[in-house]
Formats: structure tokens, C-alpha cells, sequence
DNA sequence: ATGGTTGTTTAACAA
């Protein structure tokens, strides 16, 4: 069967739960992986979004900042919440879905301004939390169907940003963050679903700032939002988009939403 | 070179 995954920042859900119908009717996903839900767990919209469909949720969440939810039409089981860098952060749930894969949501640090470790706790927590996802990504054996997916906060290739000279420095792109990131990626053979399916000298973005004052013409993106699967998943990788319409609601996320269909 | 916007929580802070 079609099994349709998306994995959407969506800057707080209870500002959007309006948004998450709105997604919910336009692609109906099997399963819908949030970040930045910026609520703590007894304060989730657990009924309304039950109501859109998503009556299986398994959520990681705290007051005010990140947090990470995992929602699905079909049971979730084995919920295991993670903590990284020695903090209750909020940052990574995993859930069992289909059977037998294992669906890791991700929040990895934004890292702040400066791109200096020794400057900037933010940077240096984010490229710690690498750091320590790629010790323990190396150190999983034995289950060959895994799916990783968030915001991981780095743009990797050139086409992912919309200038790579001028974001050299810019937090996201610069060259220590990728290579750590392609650590993170190399430590469990991951690949990169979405550069399976478009090709990775086309561009692609899945975050527009607000700032800009109309963000499809400038379009100064970054592909900040990802999804890898284990290398006994690649053939089942059917199709992937970015579906940047959603960045055109109102109220919109900065985020748009990335959607991979698997036959799983 | 700088400033531009949004959400949470109430003056910043994080993104």
C-alpha cells in the first residue's frame, strides 16, 4: 500500500490548527510529523486534531519552545521520547508505524547568530547535538526499516539554498554544520528521500523567512526539513515534493510542509 | 551594511 508521510515545522499548532485541517484535507497523509509544536503535552489540541482525523498521537512537548509530535490515522506503538546534549528539551520522539518501521521525528537546534562555537552556546549545542546523534546512529544495529525525518536546521547542498556564496557564514549552511550533518547521515547509511526522487542539481527550498515582504518572488529559501530512510527502504521511496502552497495561507508557517510517498 | 516578521509570554527571547 501508498503509505504518504509529511513532516511540517509548524511554528506552534495551536496557532494552526486551522492549517493542519487545511493539510490534512488537501494531502491526506497516513502520517503527519510535527516540530515546534510550542506546547507542553497537557496543553496539546489532542481533540481537535483526533476530530481532522489523527486519533493516534504521540507527543513530546514543553512550554513555549520546540517540542515534536507524531500523528497518524492507524495505531502508533513503541513511543520512546529521546534527550540529547544532558537537556529535556523536547527535540526527538520515535514511534513504530506500518508494522514494522521505525519513524524518529527530529527538532535539531537552530544554533542562534554567530556561526562560532567558542562564541555561541546555541551554535556549539547545535553541533554537539550532531555530535552525539552520530555516536548513537553508528551504534544502531539490526533493523534494516527506519525512517528519519524533521527539521534538521541545515540546508546540505548548494541547490538547497538560494545563494551558496552569500550563506557561506549564514547559520544553516556553513561548512562545519554540513559536514557534520553528513556525519550524522553516513553514521547509518541514510538516504536522502527526497534527493532520491528530485534531482539534487535542481533547487529546492522548504523555509522562506517572514521577513521577506513577498517570499515566492524573492524566494530566498533554504531545504531545511528532511527525510532519510534506510537503504532497504530506497526502492520504496515513490514520489516526493515540498508542498509550498502552504506557505502561501494565511497565517502561514515559515515552514512548508515535505511530503514522501513509500510503498510500504 | 542593516533590517525586515512571527509566536510565546508579557519585555524579551528564539527562530
Amino acid at each position: 500500500m501508498t503509505f504518504r508521510l509529511v513532516t511540517w515545522n509548524i511554528n506552534s499548532v495551536r496557532a494552526r490548527v486551522g492549517l493542519l485541517a487545511q493539510l490534512a484535507q488537501a494531502l491526506n497523509p497516513d502520517v503527519i510529523c510535527l516540530q515546534e509544536i510550542k506546547v507542553e503535552n497537557d496543553k496539546f489540541p489532542t481533540d481537535a486534531i483526533t476530530e481532522i482525523g489523527y486519533g493516534h498521537q504521540a507527543v513530546f512537548g514543553m512550554k513555549a519552545y520546540h517540542g515534536v509530535a507524531t500523528l497518524s490515522k492507524q495505531p502508533l506503538t513503541k513511543e520512546v521520547r529521546h534527550n540529547w546534549c544532558g537537556k529535556d528539551d523536547a527535540r526527538h520522539i520515535a514511534v513504530t508505524v506500518a508494522g514494522n518501521v521505525e519513524l524518529h521525528n527530529l527538532y535539531i537546534p537552530a544554533g542562534g547568530d554567530v556561526p562560532d562555537p567558542a562564541l555561541n552556546d546555541k551554535f556549539a549545542h547545535k553541533l554537539q547535538f550532531f555530535e552525539e546523534q552520530t555516536a548513537w546512529w553508528s551504534e544502531q544495529k539490526g533493523r534494516s526499516r527506519r525512517i528519519l525525518v524533521g527539521d534538521l536546521n541545515v540546508a546540505p547542498l548548494e541547490t538547497d539554498v538560494w545563494s551558496h556564496k552569500q550563506l557561506l557564514k549564514v547559520v544553516s549552511h556553513t561548512p562545519i554544520e554540513v559536514e557534520h550533518y553528513a556525519r550524522m547521515e553516513a553514521a547509518h547509511g541514510w538516504v536522502d528521500a527526497v534527493r532520491h526522487v528530485i534531482p539534487p542539481a535542481d533547487t529546492l527550498y522548504s523555509w522562506w523567512s517572514y521577513r521577506a515582504r513577498d517570499w515566492r518572488a524573492s524566494n530566498k529559501g533554504r531545504r531545511l526539513d528532511h527525510v532519510w530512510v534506510t537503504p532497504a527502504l530506497k526502492g520504496a521511496v515513490k514520489d516526493a515534493f515540498v508542498y509550498d502552497e502552504a506557505r502561501d495561507w494565511e497565517k502561514a508557517s515559515d515552514h512548508a510542509p515535505v511530503v514522501v510517498d513509500l510503498d510500504l
